[in-house]
DNA sequence: TATAGGATTGACGTAAACGTAAAAGGTGCG
DNA sequence: CGCACCTTTTACGTTTACGTCAATCCTATA
């Protein structure tokens, strides 16, 4: 009747009418598990990514829920919005073969390679102005302590 | 008396008292030349990183708001701040050799560079798994709409 | 029972850089 | 004269993903 794995957390003493062998892990386990804010969590629930089971008012995670975080997480880390991950999850269903689901994961994909291609693109031009300036300021630096050889060298 | 050289809008009749030969320019103008448009000269001014002349109400930019201009375009496209910008401008001194404003910028571009290249390295290891998820995906994809070949070969 | 530790909802705050009306004044041209 | 065009100021709206209170509640433990 644990709500996590023995050897993590024995903080919590709760009883949870856990019929099946499923385990549930509350809000604060779940942040901790997976690197985010109690709020973070809340949020996405808001926004209708998560749907936690609750024991009255208290939120409890299944692993279907920690899947879909995964989800979330790497689509965020791929620089997906929340909307479009939204988009895609909602498109999940369990009797299915998803294949408009994947059809739209892979469209989206592309367009979010591309765009990230075209970030790469920005950030090493950007990477290359930096760096001259940084050399014409080093260089303007250099003149105005020693002036002397620059003006000897002239 | 030409407020812009000519070939260039020739819709200005306006009569402003340029005593000496200095090209004033109107904020039309302006934002056409830097592709920016008047809310973002607003914009800059409002923040302090502008400070056009005026005649009467009319702003009239110098050669000198356009190298200020010049300056915060370049910073923008290197990722500084609009406030990062002010700051090292606000240390410019016609009058001295701007050793502080150098050493500045100096240092804000290496936190910059820095923060480039991080941003940079994010964006590969985004590239990397958003490809393996489209592999992936793909892969899915043609489990489904090749069934008979995956169980045949099974 | 007091206290510390979670948990809840609600709601405003933050960052950046403008966009977008709205309402009004000035101007040259036909 | 009136329209078209440029300009002005003021000020709220937009976007995204949470942060940060605030007030309250529940619970296990010493």
């Amino acid at each position: 009747m644990k709500l996590v794995s023995p050897g993590e957390a024995a903080a919590n003493t709760n009883d949870i009418p856990a019929e099946a062998g499923e385990e549930f892990v509350r809000i604060g386990e779940m942040a901790k598990k997976y690197g985010v804010t109690l709020r973070t969590l809340r949020f996405y629930e808001d926004k209708g990514l998560l749907n936690p089971h609750r024991d009255g008012s208290t939120r409890l995670y299944t692993r279907r829920d920690k899947a879909r975080l995964k989800l979330i997480l790497l689509g965020r880390k791929v620089g997906f919005s929340l909307r479009d991950v939204k988009q895609m999850m909602d498109l999940y269903d369990p009797t299915g073969t998803n294949t408009k689901q994947l059809r739209l994961a892979l469209d989206k994909s592309e367009n979010q390679l591309a765009r990230l291609q075209k970030q790469r693109a920005l950030i090493d031009d950007a990477i290359g102005e930096l760096s001259n300036s940084m050399s014409v300021v080093r260089q303007m630096l250099v003149e105005r302590t020693a002036p002397a050889q620059a003006s000897a060298a002239g």
